[in-house]
DNA sequence: AGAGAAAAAGTGAACGTTCACTATTTGTGG
DNA sequence: CCACAAATAGTGAACGTTCACTTTTTCTCT
């Protein structure tokens, strides 16, 4: 139980000035910009400063300068989506850009979402808003001078980002790969189509089965999560002549292997599974699942850097380098015309 | 490029007092504490905030009130543990009591992390500090009155909290359970020895093997990776006699079924292998992973508690509802003397 | 109905900075 | 060496609240 000693006051600027001989405003110029000094008071307010252990109250400055410096970040409560290297991205970019960052999880839907960013965006408290989840997209922008919103590239329903354009392409290799192993028949598993990135990969998947002249089964819609992948494995007809299955993630291919081998087919034997994201596990399955890469992180910085551009007016840098691979593992094989 | 009309200044609680024609401190009060107020005042007010869309500038607050209402959570920056569960919890906890959360991931080992930690608990901005990866304890707390900085039970070298005892517990529980089912020679695969609760689980393993009149054939130190409990089973003797592995949790545990496949092994014909965490996927990989399902989410939460308690200097109130529950699935099985 | 207490409302200062000025010092060209 | 500009430093107000008081109103009891 230590009872410290003395709730000593932090200094203030003021304090500083008198230590250092100079007027407040001074010590302020110096804060901000120590151009402007002669060298002998910039070294005097330094000296104080060093000697006080000075630190400003950013709290007062806010105040002042009506500027917050600080960003908030939106979770998706509780879902199997989970944005944890998204966010130490985010997070990372944000504060290299001097500002603070905020996290909320917000429970609900995409309606609870739009509402509680509403919320946020013109609460004063913060300068932008990135939302890690999708939110209905509320039409018409607010009429208040309300902080920016971003919603994540990979999960916005404006397809300007990077994200977008590497997402669809991906999927577009990932069929034609199969297809030149020899597969015909594909199924594709998708995630929740509230999310962008999910209605992407659907929408490529099947533009691209329809121009390489190839067979779909089909498109279940799933919800990311391990059992939709393995009830759309269920649903298929014992002879349908699906050689090759698209998923919307890792889990959700898991889940697919699963029931697979339930019904006693092999992978990549009787059936190629295709995850999403890499996960840590996925080379560690049997087979080792055929997956992609996603620079995850840098989604989240990428995401937070138009955010930060916004926030300033300027125009965001667009990174050009690639975000997806293909990781072509053990749960993908021939198919049946090479077999 | 919507150049937004009026950029009109936010109302203040001068303007809300004139248009409801009573004081600035009538509207404080208000504000604080509705009581206080006779019921037409109250209306008046009421009425004029309605009309106003007056919200209160919290930085002028704060800086009246020198409470900030602000908590930090410190993540561990990039490592496969990301406590994304967690984290949930305890911001859902932390909005509960009123408390607003930022959050910051912090590259670096626990070293890094107490810097930061010690720069932020002091720095005025933040009323306590929540860290959800281990630092190293630097001994003797600041002379500073600084804030109040909580490591997540589940990590924490103080091990009063419940995380501990239930842990432990568990492990015991495990391998009792294995032990009952034949099994004699047992291996861990542990977490990262940074981690109070790889330490813990590890050591509880061992007392437990001890109690039992088992034998343990070792425990491997490992980093929470898929690829260590691949090392470890890889490490293993042609017949060494080992018929179960504790791995950390499910990552681990996947790699060691990796690993026990790629010998020739069956699981859990030859070895019974069991996780922790109740991963997404571990109920849909072959064999399904015996695992130990926590409540992560809670734990976040309780962790959250210990922090408010602190920072309002009050008692913080200890759940007792069990944490951690075995979930017994394929990936073990009967051992040699049941064979 | 009036005294006294309790309840309700008001007043001005203070929190620690920065802003918008004004005052002083330093430097420069003729 | 002086007038004048540029560089440097200083002064007081303002940001929007709450705090610590003081004043006014309302209620209660005799």
């Amino acid at each position: 139980m230590p009872m410290s000693a003395t709730p000593r006051r932090r200094p203030t600027i003021k304090e500083v000035a008198r230590v250092a001989g100079v007027s407040h405003q001074t010590v302020s110029r110096y804060l901000r910009f120590s151009g402007g000094l002669k060298e002998s008071t910039r070294a005097r307010v330094d000296a104080a400063i060093r000697e006080l252990d000075y630190r400003p109250n950013l709290i007062a400055r806010s105040m002042r300068t009506r500027r917050t410096g600080r960003l908030a970040i939106l979770l998706p409560g509780m879902s199997s989506f989970s944005p944890d290297r998204m966010l130490a991205g985010a997070v990372a970019t944000a504060r290299a850009e001097g500002f603070v960052v905020e996290v909320l999880s917000v429970d609900g839907g995409p309606g609870a979402r739009a509402e509680r960013t509403r919320e946020l965006a013109d609460s004063g408290q913060v300068e932008g808003v990135l939302s890690l989840a999708p939110l209905v997209s509320d039409a018409g922008q607010e009429p208040n001078a309300s902080a920016p919103v971003v919603v994540s590239a990979d999960l916005d329903d404006d397809m300007r980002g990077i994200g977008g354009l590497a997402d669809g392409s991906v999927v577009a290799d990932l069929v034609e790969g199969l297809a030149g192993a020899g597969h015909r028949r594909f199924l594709h598993v998708s995630g929740s189509l509230g999310f962008a990135s999910a209605r992407e990969r659907k929408q490529t998947y099947l533009t691209t089965v329809e121009r390489l002249g190839l067979e779909s089964y089909g498109v279940v819609d799933g919800d990311w999560s391990a059992e939709s992948g393995r009830e759309a494995v269920r649903s298929l007809p014992e002879d349908g002549g699906v050689t090759a299955v698209i998923a919307a993630n890792d889990v959700v291919a898991a889940g697919v292997v699963r029931g697979a081998l339930e019904r006693g087919w092999s992978v990549p034997g009787d059936l190629s599974v295709t995850g999403w994201d890499n996960h840590p596990v996925g080379a560690y399955l049997s087979p080792a699942l055929t997956t992609v890469d996603v620079d995850r992180e840098r989604l989240g910085a990428d995401a937070m850097r138009r955010l930060v551009a916004a926030v300033r007016g300027t125009v965001p840098e667009v990174s050009d380098a690639p975000l997806n691979r293909i990781i072509w593992r053990e749960s993908t094989g021939p198919g049946p015309e090479r077999a």
